[in-house]
DNA sequence: TTTATTAATGTCTTAGTGACACTTTTAATA
DNA sequence: TATTAAAAGTGTCACTAAGACATTAATAAA
């Protein structure tokens, strides 16, 4: 038989969004020792009592500390070793997630604990464990995925317009794409229905999509160009 | 403070190889329960005191069950939940890895616990715990990812033509490819370099490719078609 | 020397993205 | 009410990499 422990074992999440034309990442204070008081992804405990998997610790982790839960979350990979947590050998199965500013800012406003923060700031910022190494991995996931993928739609709220996509989009990969492209993509994926709402944001009215029901995510065959 | 038990925590590892036009994948049979007697996919806990990382684990378990060190080696993602193994909540962290048919077998053939099976004898096989749905996953995987790079190379010997190549990709994708297409790809991706050997397989001798040392798996902007 | 077979090349077609000019709509202004 | 400017949306050609397939090259075997 084993003689030895199971190691820690925790979830994170990256959770993205975008807001007046910048990339941010979710991120919350630290209430309790190691690294108290400093920021750090939101993420805690597995507690299999609680959770049925760790994809439900991930969802139950987003919504104590943040009040939401996301559009979009997939598993991004697991990080682990001896040195990453001063407490000892930590293993964290890290999740990506997107969702809507709007859908999300009225709480998040509210706890002085929990912040967006724009990926160029994450820079200036001393996280928490090896969470700006994570962080920096889920950014390179979802702009590969932005190239062959419409995931960036669920950064956006339940309607949208082309306009904004393609305005989040350009803000997560950092260069223009054709708005030309990007309809195509929207017809191609049949992932998207019109409905029968404009939106009215400067001068000519924009048709507006939504998700189709219960869709699945299209992936390309081809990458936009970088 | 917590009052609950980390849970239990394993890697499994997932290594293919292709043989005689049919992709394999090593399973081992289990000498301890429970399952035991059941073909599984190599893996076993992780261990703190010896493994500096998941990956760390992921690797000495292929070595201990099957005596082979891959040729390449990724994280697929983790499976958790309460049931799929019967002493309770378990977390597993899933490699997917490649190796050439000839580094292994002399090996795999003296160990009667350990064995290539083809991916079509797998649908007929009962594996341990959740084991069947993990290698599909896998495979999943190593299809998609055969559209868009040279990973099939992982699985040949090091010195190999582009027939051969050819022959690997078609093998896992089921599928026939131009060979004018890979040859392509082999030029553009830069990752590979004429040897000045030949190779006599039949008539006309191949010219033989290995992988320039050190080198970093290259991702094309566009998938071989489906 | 001939032949059959595999290796390798040339080149046209196809499909999806990039570029960009052009048309349409509509709120704001004269 | 007519005009205008800006954003929304369309048409179309260029570009690039893959698919198709005929042609050429090399070579072991007959």
């Amino acid at each position: 038989m084993r003689s030895y422990e199971n190691p820690m074992l925790t979830i994170d999440n990256v959770l993205f969004t975008v807001h007046e034309n910048a990339l941010k990442v979710l991120l919350v204070k630290r209430s309790i020792a190691p690294c108290k008081g400093m920021w750090s992804l939101p993420g805690g405990f597995v507690d299999p009592k609680v959770d049925a998997s760790t994809e439900d610790t991930a969802k139950r982790k987003l919504l104590e500390k943040s009040g939401v839960q996301p559009n979009y979350l997939e598993q991004l990979e697991v990080f682990s070793g001896p040195n990453r947590d001063p407490r000892g050998f930590s293993v964290t199965v890290v999740y990506f997630a997107l969702i809507g500013y709007q859908q999300t800012s009225i709480h998040i406003d509210t706890v002085n604990d929990a912040e967006w923060i724009s990926i160029e700031d994450l820079e200036n910022i001393d996280l928490a464990f090896d969470h700006k190494d994570i962080a920096k991995v889920a950014l390179q996931r979802l702009r590969q995925k932005t190239l062959y993928s419409m995931v960036p739609a669920f950064c956006l709220p339940s309607l949208f317009t082309i306009s904004q996509l393609k305005q989040v989009i350009e803000t997560i990969i950092g260069k223009s794409v054709q708005r030309k492209s990007l309809m195509r993509r929207v017809e191609a994926s049949d992932m998207f229905e019109e409905v029968d709402e404009k939106a009215v944001t400067g001068k000519r009215q924009a048709q507006l999509y939504k998700l189709k029901p219960g869709v699945n995510i299209v992936n390309f065959e081809r990458n936009l160009s970088v």
